[in-house]
RNA sequence: GGCGCCAUAGCCAAGUGGUAAGGCAGGGGCCUGCAAAGCCCUUAUCCCCAGUUCAAAUCUGGGUGGCGCCUCCA
């Protein structure tokens, strides 16, 4: 993330695919190094940081701050190093400095560009035949450059009052695209065995980290690639110099944070997906089918009967579906497909009651594979003892074929944000 | 101009050669004092045309429509 901004529900899309991935993973054994970069500085940083009359650095730290919050609240653990920009500079100019002295790089003016003639393969990772690139097509070319597609990977300070670190070449700062190849280098090796990140990106930005890390190295860079989709609204992408975004703050305002996943994960990673509220809403109605399952079998611990159910082959049958979807390069929406289907044979299995040993053990199934989705279920209250005791009166009243006193309680129970679900085996009382 | 992606039921979405998962919404039923939850039944031949094949949503060609990237936007 460039932390200078609330993260949008686009921004969002990668982050929580590629935890999902990392989860994935160690659910299968492995153990698993990740890495998330922050960028925090560039020209957008400066940018904000100026407008708001603070520092470059007070403007990462509030962001950096404000992304693990709303991350958290979509249930995004931290990865296993969190590096920034800002503290790896020595790496940075390091990275440059080998690339000049490889022939690689030239000093321009206190600029330091990457040199694309001397990388044969430039543009092998998004397919690009550099002599037929539309120059220009968004940003002009700086004329004095060898070639225009060498990119900055040093930028010389502009102003006394920008942020600058002192270099070779004179006071300035890193350029976008050598951060992260110094970052994820260090952390991961010369070589990552996974890259992700969104498509939106693959040219330039990791068409440039490939060539500045194998220009570097002469070894490969990454040995897979994962690029997910964008998410559009009204079928056009959303970006935030567009204004067409939701943050993930107000979203989260109003959806929980495991129905937003649920309805990230539903799609296949790589597909582009709308957004709306609408298709949240769908998404939270999903979600509650979970939590009714959930919620039945813990009523069943709780109250248990002595019915037969042959939970051990629906748990390994929905284990398998879910492993082979997830191993077809991490088809979350296949996967999300077997946990439903097993989900209607639970609630088959038990509609009338079951042993108490088998509802834990439908339960400790479902929970596995919804945590390695990072579908939780949100905290949860203990229920206050006089809304258990109104709950227990009404009782009294329904056995008392008191209809009109027992519909008044439950209404009541309502409005204080209760819901009740008549069983044989007795009430469940539930948060709305 | 170059590179690439997408098109499956009212909505969302898996499936990439053997005769269409799943979720949401809708209709009917069972259960319930009434509800809620749950269960059962019910709603598609996969944008169009042509071709390959015993067999295509799935491969090939051609259309139509939509989207993205082409120097710091996930």
């Amino acid at each position: 993330p460039t932390v200078y901004n609330y993260f949008h529900i686009g921004n969002a899309r990668p982050f929580i695919i590629f935890e999902t991935l990392r989860r994935y993973l160690e659910y299968r054994g492995y153990k698993v190094n990740f890495v998330q970069n922050f960028t925090d500085v560039d020209d957008k940083m400066i940018r904000v940081a100026k407008e708001e009359g603070i520092t470059v650095g007070e403007l990462g730290e509030r962001f950096i701050d404000e992304y693990f919050k709303d991350a958290n609240a979509l249930h995004i653990r931290p990865a296993t190093v969190h590096p920034k920009a800002t503290e790896h500079i020595g790496d940075i100019i390091a990275l440059v400095k080998r690339l000049i002295d490889g022939g690689h790089a030239y000093e321009l003016n206190g600029d330091v560009y990457f040199d694309t003639q001397s990388f044969p393969d430039y543009g092998k990772l998004s397919g690009q035949d550099l002599s037929e690139l539309n120059l220009g097509a968004r940003i002009d070319v700086n004329e004095s450059k060898k070639n225009p597609m060498d990119f900055a990977l040093w930028k010389a300070q502009k102003n006394d009052d920008e942020i600058a670190w002192d270099s070779p070449w004179g006071k300035g700062r890193p350029g976008w695209h050598i951060e992260c190849s110094a970052m994820s280098m260090k952390y991961l090796g010369d070589t990552l065995d996974i890259h992700g990140g969104g498509q939106d990106l693959k040219f330039p930005h990791h068409e440039n980290e490939v060539a500045q890390s194998e220009a570097a190295t002469g070894k490969p860079f990454a040995n897979y690639w994962m690029h997910n989709g964008y998410i559009n609204i009204d079928n056009k992408k959303m970006s935030k110099s567009a204004g067409n975004f939701f943050t993930v703050r107000d979203i989260l305002k109003e959806f929980r944070g495991s129905a937003v996943r649920l309805f990230m994960l539903s799609a296949h990673y790589a597909n582009p997906i709308n957004f709306s509220a609408e298709l949240l809403a769908q998404a939270e109605s999903a979600y509650d089918r979970i939590l009714n399952c959930r919620e039945n079998l813990q009523f069943i611990i709780a109250n248990p009967k002595d019915v037969a159910t042959n939970v051990q082959a629906a748990a390994s049958a929905v284990m398998e579906k879910f492993n082979t979807a997830m191993d077809d390069d991490l088809n979350t929406a296949d996967a999300i497909g077997g946990i439903f289907e097993y989900i209607k044979e639970i609630n088959t299995m038990f509609e009338h009651g079951g042993r108490a040993e088998d509802a834990k053990a439908a339960l400790d199934a479902l929970d596995t594979l919804l945590d390695v989705l990072g579908i939780e279920q949100e905290a949860e209250q203990a229920i206050p003892r006089e809304i258990v005791e109104m709950a227990e009166k009404r009782q009294t009243a329904r056995a008392e074929k008191n209809w009109a006193e027992a519909d008044r309680l439950r209404d009541e129970l309502n409005a204080l944000g209760y819901e009740l679900k008549d069983t044989p085996d007795g009430v469940k009382i539930n948060r709305i």
